[in-house]
DNA sequence: TCTGGGGTCCTAGGACCC
DNA sequence: TCTGGGGTCCTAGGACCC
């Protein structure tokens, strides 16, 4: 049964015009947390020479002079419209792998005149009719190769968004096509390593001695190689398997050198962390805390520490004391910090609770739990934040910048758009 | 002034076991 | 000159993904 990659065009975008129509054909941009830089652009923003990564600061002339549509990121709606996205291509396929925010590997059999066209463009019309986004749909027989197909779809303007390998008998035509770089898998280190060698695209690294490969790059490389032969090395993982760690971090609207000023945020990366962990039914074994300064300033300075908990824990109180305790480990004075996280490490499943021999601690009361609960249930119905943590802070000045906030218009009330007839 | 966030997998090397 | 052999587990760091 061939593979499909489906994802979305310019996700971020296109979820931005899709709920406010005034912006839709237009240079867009969407930036990261605290505005800092570009991560999405609309199609048109492309055409016009806006690159990814760029610093907004670096680059808010040019936008100006284009007459760029600017965005803060909004997750909320990102991840709202994700989970429409994945549930009407669910609904259209026989299996179905969530793999990002915005793609999708699905599993779909070929019908007996081997042509998937029709599916393929009946996809695109219901997620455009219900959700205004375009996609593009690449088939082939293995992951690499349905990624490969997807990028073709993109690439080659007259296939209107759907390429499927698995019915071209010229492969290795297109195969060449592709540059190495934009394969999946190879990185900028992987693709440098290859135009040293003499390989610029897919066909040339698919056909390269395979010793050769597995030399520099090991078992990846020559998994690589199999799958744009069209082997499948990489397994279909129809259902999601559990995470191993849960991180919460971000840059800081400006530079802190208070450690209590730390403290209130690792307390509320703790919390939010805390509240992941719950929202999978997982336990924690250690937990992790880091710091940087700016890449960007000279005396560079990064630090973390890490302590196992006594017994795996999601309680937010148990976590919070252990990432506190840790603080004054990772904090000097004679540095300007702007970035600070918490990592939830060795994650378990909340179902089995291994105990410890020498432990002191007493289990868990039912108690304990229902505050906990309490306190997630009211902030899920009202708000994040309606029940909050004093470590957290109060006034929260280090808290990041988001100036071109879009509505929630699919997820808060107050903010669905109105169409006046 | 201002440069994202959250993950996974693989490998090498050290510590340890019998 | 000479220093066992075969293995597991853990960790840190690199590379990559979106």
């Amino acid at each position: 049964m061939p593979i499909a990659l489906v994802d979305s065009n310019n996700f971020y975008a296109a979820c931005e015009q899709s709920i406010d129509p005034s912006i839709a054909n237009r240079p867009l941009v969407i930036l990261s947390n605290n505005d800092g830089c570009v991560i999405a652009r609309s199609a048109e923003a492309r055409a016009m020479g806006v690159s990814m990564g760029q610093p907004y600061f670096k680059i808010r002339h040019q936008l100006e002079r284009i007459g760029a549509e600017i965005r803060s990121s909004n997750y909320t709606l990102y991840a709202d419209m994700s989970q429409r996205l994945m549930s009407i291509i669910e609904a259209n396929c026989e299996e179905i792998e969530a793999y990002s925010i915005d793609e999708a590997f699905v599993k779909i059999s070929r019908p007996s005149n081997d042509i998937l066209m029709t599916w393929a463009r009946r996809l695109r019309e219901i997620t455009y009719q219900r959700l205004s986004l375009p996609i593009a749909i690449g088939i082939g027989e293995s992951k690499s190769q349905a990624k490969l197909a997807n990028h073709l779809a993109k690439t080659i303007t007259s296939c209107s968004g759907i390429f499927d390998l698995g019915i071209e008998n010229d492969q290795d035509y297109f195969l060449k096509q592709v540059e190495v770089r934009n394969v999946w898998g190879v990185g900028p280190k992987f693709a440098h390593w290859c135009h040293i060698h003499g390989i610029h695209n897919a066909l040339q690294l698919r056909d390269m001695p395979s010793n050769k490969l597995k030399k520099k790059f090991g078992v990846k490389g020559i998994r690589l190689q199999d799958e744009l032969k069209g082997h499948r090395c990489i397994n279909f993982l129809s259902q999601a398997i559990p995470k191993k760690e849960a991180c919460v971090s971000n840059s800081l609207s400006r530079p802190i050198d208070s450690i209590g000023e730390l403290r209130e945020i690792i307390a509320t990366h703790t919390i939010r962390a805390s509240e992941k962990l719950r929202e999978h039914n997982q336990n924690a074994t250690s937990i992790t805390i880091f710091v940087r300064t700016s890449f960007y300033t000279p005396n560079f300075y990064s630090q973390s520490a890490t302590q196992r908990l006594e017994l795996p824990s999601n309680d937010t109180r148990v976590l919070l004391r252990a990432a506190l305790s840790l603080t004054t480990k990772v904090f000097h004075p004679n540095y300007l910090l702007i970035k600070a996280g918490v990592i939830m490490q060795k994650l378990l499943s909340a179902d089995y609770l291994q105990l410890n021999l020498l432990s002191t601690n007493e289990l868990k009361g039912s108690k304990d739990e229902s505050l906990i609960k309490a306190i997630d249930n009211l902030n899920k119905r009202y708000g994040r934040d309606t029940v909050y943590w004093a470590a957290c802070g109060i006034n929260r000045k280090w808290k990041i910048r988001r100036s071109y906030l879009s509505a929630l218009a699919t997820t808060r009330l107050s903010d669905i758009p109105i169409v006046r007839a």
